[in-house]
DNA sequence: AGCGAGTCTGAAACTTGTTCTAGATTAGCG
DNA sequence: CGCTAATCTAGAACAAGTTTCAGACTCGCT
């Protein structure tokens, strides 16, 4: 409950890094069917072959183990990125592009898609540091797309909002209550912040 | 976890008026100390002189108890905005006037902004309906100060991507993300999509 | 006033996230 | 190899959301 201060992470032995990976491997298999209430800890703990006390010294709290999943798939999704970036005319279809292909990622496995994105938004502040992280490879990502090396004031609050947006659009998709066609709307709207590069009023 | 038809409210006598208003109030107060974390069914119960049961036949579950004080709030803050409507040149303005003073209403209580945000993000399919109709009441608000009568497929898309800001920078200022100066830039920012009465392509 | 359906109460039970403990195992090191 | 601290395991225990149940109460109706 209170926020424990993480001094620094200590370097893991082989065993544990492959605990580590098993635990992930073991919650994003869980949250594929069923979503958040799917991911239970101790069932968690049995598929990844490892005691309930042993997941809780890795991941304090199941939201701390689904934000460090929601992390993972990230970094698979920035490489891929990188690898086939969008190649779009302006920066605005770009972004455009990368999200819904981003999107259409997450389309491929709603619950997984659901169990991240719920853990990541219910996190509290003694998640602030790894919800931070997912923050930044976001913010990377969209850098990248935009193509943005050293990014103003206006530019950054652009892509805050973006962020916004995109996080807020597929809590709704999620939960029933936006149809994809609006997803798809409502980022291109949003991206229509990045083109004009005049200056705010 | 299936979700239920809600077929029609029936009418509630008096008794079980003062009854829900009773557990609002008491939920309200709760979450008013401690946030989301503080509201615990077994005291919100108690506070309110109600069996734990009697709470669960109102409000079928904690998300849906604080879901439904949100709607409460936002309809005493709608009616404060009719009273006394933003006053700004231009739609723009108004809306990020309108959103400040939201926020700072928000502020004075961040506690009990805390549980209402979070219960409502962290809302599954079973209270589509209760959330939606806070999102109803929201898009209200905006719609009000934009002195729109019949928006366009666009417009509509821009109140969403607004609310959808809304929400994020909120949840992000709650959890210690975000400062307020970045919160009132991204909204500033994100009604930047309002003017432009262009077409968009 | 009396009846029947629906509602409320109090308390226990159940579920799942989280914590704790005692004993086994492992890693690093002299 | 043998020691020591850290880590891991199995399992119990605890906390809070949710469900259930038997009995008391209330409301609307005749």
């Amino acid at each position: 409950m209170t926020a424990e201060a993480r001094p620094a992470a200590p370097p893991l032995t082989e065993r544990q890094e492959a605990r580590r990976r098993s635990i992930l491997r073991a919650g994003a298999q869980l949250a594929g069917r069923g979503g958040f209430e799917a991911v239970q800890m101790r069932e968690v703990a049995d598929a990844a072959g490892v005691a309930l006390g042993t997941l809780y010294r890795y991941f304090p709290s199941k939201v701390h183990l689904l934000v460090a999943i929601m992390q993972d798939q990230l970094q698979h999704l920035h490489v891929t990125l990188r690898r086939q970036p969008p190649a779009g005319d302006d920066a605005a279809q770009r972004v455009a592009e990368t999200l819904m292909r981003a999107f259409r990622a997450l389309q491929r496995d709603p619950h997984l898609a659901d169990a991240m994105v719920r853990a990541l938004t219910f996190a509290d502040r003694g998640v602030s540091p790894e919800v931070d992280a997912v923050s930044r490879l976001t913010t990377a990502i969209v850098l990248d797309a935009m193509e943005l090396e050293n990014p103003t004031q206006e530019q950054l609050s652009v892509v805050r909002v973006i962020e916004h947006t995109w996080h807020s659009a597929l809590i709704t998709w999620l939960s029933g209550r936006e149809s994809i066609a609006q997803v798809k709307r409502d980022i291109e709207t949003v991206c229509g912040l990045i083109d004009p590069p005049a200056g705010t009023r």
